[in-house]
DNA sequence: AAGAAGAAAGTTATCGATAACATGACCACC
DNA sequence: GGTGGTCATGTTATCGATAACTTTCTTCTT
């Protein structure tokens, strides 16, 4: 990068600062010198240095990093699709990382990221290290925690009750006369979201007098294969199951294929419910029972937060987004 | 952010200069005053200020911006895995944005990004506005162009040839007895690599005398339902096919959806082909016929070269990857 | 015509880290 | 005992933009 705001300003015959006035659009310049400051400027290509500006003053940021659990997962792609375009659109730029669902990591990334002294952070998930919560609160970043509830945000929040989801799905599983539930989830390092799924259903159940059957959690990524080998592994167990509560949608489509391969009827032999809400399970033969996320509008609310906080504007600590339990035709 | 190098130089009764390459790792100094600052860099909780470091000295910084078409694409999600494990490891920061294949709003996101001077770029497709290769070439960044072959990157490319991709799947479905082939397509704003697939297809059908009989593009977003109702109005508009190609798989599996809603036997009485290779293609109740393509190879490819370069090592101007034809049971 | 008010600039100091160069202590060797 | 060399450390200048002042020049008022 050649041009700066000295070169700019003597070819103007004009001091740094009037030229930095006129870029920033600001006042206290002749129209005369913005049009000549303008004409140099995009006639050298002038590319600003963000990095000096940055540094120089200790305004706001315009970096805000995100830290998601897995960068494959098609639910996280819509929430970085909302923050994305929320944040995009006000100039902001979007620093992402994943963390594989060990907050370890996140710490580390967090390390990494905050010597960018971000104006933001959007964590997922409620759970940090004593390390990570004692950097964000000396560095005093704006943060916005999603995807899981929680009454104590670090600063702000935004998201839902997962052991609701599980205790919801177990109630319209009882109610459509089912008894014998299992559950196939997946234990990627530490998910302790989907763990929460589990824990709301298992209990719901067991208050219900209907307690879970079995439940069978892999050590894997949690997508189609793993549910489709996951209720193979289950059934071989223990096969007395009038349904089966999957991790999420993918796995839940991943069971439907095993279900699908031995001829076991759908619902009539044994029930499949997902959770998430990916576009896919909507268009399936049978439209599977399933608990839709209101992903994109999460990831807009967090950005929205963060900026809003950013602005000095009044933000609530907690915003609790709706799930909606779809009832399909696979329960 | 309080503790800077000088707090922690006065703590130690050192110069900033000693803290800075003690704790940079370098030599000159003894193990007395390292221990000394490690400690109380440890004790007041030091973060660096990379904006300063960046900005002080012109090494080689440590952001690189990506630029995907949709965030909300499972195979980017898997490309962005793959740059984001190759380059996490290493201590870059991976800032992204979304075009919505866009190559103006490419060229604003370059823009923003550009005035952070990051280390390097990677672009999604050959194709970029005058102003984008202006500053590229006068900033010099590093870029990698992947997805879309070129012959002639800005800098380095990693991809494959979105044509022969076509070209391929018309050869195969000719092998496969279809001679009355439709093509379903989605042009969100411009996606000149869907496009090319499109044309790569067409060709090679003519060529092979056996042309298009039709095609459907609609201007949507290439999801399941766009492929559902392309099917429908694609079959409504003339119902002679014997094979329909798609955009991509969540287009295909759409199709498919469609399909069995209208009790038309696939494959007998309609062949349905897919591009792209996701997870839940393999799964389906008949497998379907579609071309796998190595994303995350492409974003771990993509991330080592750019690394090689910044680090000076030699690295080649173009990567091919291979992608891979899978006959399925859906033709 | 003097003075006030305001617009349109210019000046200076500063942010934190680092490169480049300078210094001082200590040792070896001829 | 002087010279050269190495190690540990200190000094100074610098990166580019900007905040906070200060100055200069107009214009308008009474």
């Amino acid at each position: 990068m050649k041009a700066n705001l000295e070169d700019i300003a003597r070819a103007a015959g004009v001091s740094k600062m009037t030229v930095s006035r006129v870029l920033r659009d600001g006042s206290g310049f002749s129209d005369e010198t913005r049009r000549r400051v303008m004409e140099i400027a995009e006639k050298v290509g002038y590319v600003p240095n963000r990095l000096a500006a940055a540094f120089g003053s200790d305004q706001a940021e315009t970096l805000v990093g995100m830290c998601v659990p897995r960068l494959t997962s098609g639910l996280f792609g819509h929430v970085l699709d909302g923050v994305d375009r929320a944040l995009g659109r006000l100039g902001y730029q979007l620093i992402i990382g994943a963390n594989d669902h060990s907050t370890t990591e996140e710490e580390a990334w967090i390390r990494q990221v905050a010597s960018w002294r971000p104006a933001g952070l959007i964590l997922s998930g409620r759970h940090h290290t004593p390390g990570t919560i004692e950097i964000l609160r000396s560095a005093a970043i704006p943060v916005v925690e999603i995807w899981d509830l929680t009454t104590s945000p670090i600063d702000m929040a935004v998201g839902f009750s997962h052991s609701d989801c599980g205790a919801e799905m177990a109630r319209h599983l009882l109610a459509r006369g089912r008894r014998k539930a299992g559950y196939v989830g997946a234990l990627a390092r530490s998910d302790v979201m989907g763990q929460a799924r589990f824990e709301g259903f298992r209990d719901a159940l067991a208050r219900a007098g209907h307690p879970l059957v079995d439940a069978e959690m892999l050590h894997d990524a949690p997508g189609f294969y793993a549910g489709y080998y996951g209720l193979e592994t289950l059934l071989s167990r223990k096969n007395d199951f009038d349904v089966v509560y999957f991790h999420n949608d993918e796995m839940a489509i991943g069971g439907l294929a095993f279900c699908r391969s031995r001829g076991l009827g759908v619902p009539e032999d044994l029930g499949i419910a997902g959770w998430g809400g990916m576009e896919a399970a909507s268009i399936l033969e049978r439209r599977l029972t399933t608990t839709v996320v209101p992903t994109t509008s999460i990831g807009k609310a967090a950005a929205e937060a963060l900026v809003t906080k950013l602005k000095g504007g009044p933000v609530q600590a907690v915003t609790v987004v709706a799930t909606r339990l779809v009832p399909g035709e696979t329960v």
